[in-house]
RNA sequence: GGCGGGUUGCCCGAGCGGCCAAUGGGAGCGGACUGUAAAUCCGUCGCGAAAGCUUCGAAGGUUCGAAUCCUUCACCCGCCA
């Protein structure tokens, strides 16, 4: 076989290196084209939750890094998608949210996606929700003039269709999911000129449908259009990425909260921590790879894990709240010596974990440090606080509390103002005294 | 539309009239070890201080007593039309 020429592209090299490529279409037209000039690009994030999620951050971040390179993203956010459901990676099929729910949900989303683009500048990147363009689309327009350039045999063929049809099987408003982004694509190309899709792997299907559509309406005599999908990312442990006992980690500080989410990364598994930062920070290969030499020479030091939950909390809370996320993570760990750092310092700190505010009714009515454990959410219930306490699991002020009929007490406060109670070694959580 | 099978605690899954708050596994949680890691070992795992209360798709019923029997309803899966 004859070898042909290899065009390389910077920003492709880059990636392919970080483990964000897992599927493209043609290598060489996509790196020649993206040599030629800066290409519109989009990715889709379907409203099925109020907040995006760290798994999301691969394809957004992705489109950064897009951005970064001279080119200009396209943040569609699912206003239409997301009140069908897409069928892609499921074992079942979607319940679907209210117009109401949905509608409130990518009004969330929509801002959430414009934090991590530049919206201004040169290269600026755009917002846009696909019930713009499907809204007002009508049934028979669109059996018409999308529905008619789709194979069934074709799509029967695809994962997110074929994994259904063995197993709970799917309704057919999940199985036209793949046209209307395919039809998404489309629109984007004539709108926007958009070349490229991104996509979690999952997504391969519903982008190549794009694709096929494109090339099949437009003949062939428009300039190309491509794929390009990141990896579903995978933990050593087989865990899904992202999940904890509590649920997902969300990007919205009002669920999930900075100091939790600064943790999220902290505690990374060492051997996910190489593929993790290559994945998720923007710092350049070099600095990278200095970082992570460093930390296999000392391991126990985790400085690569700091590094990225530093990196990330800043990226999606902001540098403040970073910075607190970690003086409190800093101060709760080392050993309880709170009373030394000066009040604000222990406020921030504090108020970025879990917290609740206890008011004493009368002078001498001292709170249980159960229902203390209850108050701030560290325990489900009473039992379960109990049962903290007799498994030597309860601490208060950093000492172990032993009896389970324990009260609180004012010495035990730091600053005259704060208790801090932690269940297990890193279960953090305080709450304020009112008098 | 017809026939058959199913719906049990976070998940999987036993139970088939009292000994069932419900076997077992996984996840989770706590302890020991450690690096706020991994692996391992030990403990724990509905609510309640207790008496007791609420759970086995939903609502009724039979019975001294039901997750277990009956009726109706809802949902899921399969086969046939």
């Amino acid at each position: 076989m004859a070898e042909s020429a290899q065009t390389t592209n910077a920003l492709l090299d880059d990636l392919r290196w970080r483990g964000l490529v897992a599927q493209t279409t043609d290598d060489n037209e996509l790196a020649a084209d993206l040599n030629s000039g800066a290409l519109s690009l989009y990715c889709g994030f379907d409203p099925t939750a109020a907040s995006l999620h760290v798994g999301n951050l691969v394809p957004l971040l992705t489109l950064r890094r897009f951005q970064l390179h001279g080119h200009r993203p396209i943040a569609l956010v699912g206003g239409a998608t997301g009140l069908i459901g897409d069928p892609s990676g499921r074992a079942t099929e979607r319940t679907l949210n209210s117009d109401e729910i949905v509608e409130d949900w990518v009004e969330r989303i929509r801002r959430q996606v414009s934090s991590f683009v530049d919206l201004d500048g040169e290269h600026c990147a755009t917002v846009v929700s696909n019930l713009d363009w499907t809204e007002s689309l009508t049934a028979i327009s669109f059996l018409r003039e999308v529905g008619k350039h789709f194979s069934v045999n074709v799509m029967l063929s695809k994962d997110s269709v074929k994994t259904r049809l063995n197993d709970q099987g799917i309704s057919f408003t999940e199985f036209s999911y793949m046209l209307l982004q395919a039809h998404d694509y489309l629109e984007l190309y004539r709108r926007h000129g958009c070349r490229i899709q991104i996509g979690g792997s999952d997504q391969w299907g519903n982008i190549t449908a794009g694709l096929d559509l494109i090339r099949k309406v437009e003949g062939g005599k428009g300039p190309r259009a491509h794929a390009l999908t990141v990896p579903l990312v995978t933990k050593a442990d087989g865990e899904k990425f992202g999940k904890t006992a509590d649920g997902a980690i969300w990007l919205d500080p009002e669920l999930t909260t900075p100091y939790a989410f600064y943790q999220f990364w902290l505690n990374t598994d060492d051997r996910d921590i190489a593929s993790f930062t290559k994945l998720f920070s923007m710092a350049t290969k070099a600095e990278i790879e200095q970082v992570l030499e460093a930390h296999e020479a000392e391991p126990f030091r985790r400085s690569a894990q700091r590094g990225l939950a530093r990196e990330l909390t800043a990226l999606v809370h902001g540098q403040h709240t970073a910075e607190q996320a970690e003086a409190a993570g800093i101060a709760l760990f080392s050993g309880g010596d709170l009373s030394e750092l000066d009040e604000s310092t222990v406020a921030a700190a504090l108020l970025s974990a879990p917290n609740a505010v206890h008011t004493l009714t009368e002078p001498d009515a001292w709170p249980e440090v159960v229902d203390l454990l209850v108050a701030t959410g560290l325990s489900e219930s009473r039992g379960a606080a109990r049962r903290t306490i007799k498994e030597g699991g309860a601490y208060l002020d950093n000492e172990r509390v032993t009896d389970q009929a324990s009260i609180a007490s004012a010495d035990q406060l730091i600053h005259d103002r704060w208790w801090v109670l932690r269940r297990g070694k890193r279960n953090f959580a305080s709450v304020e005294l009112r008098r």
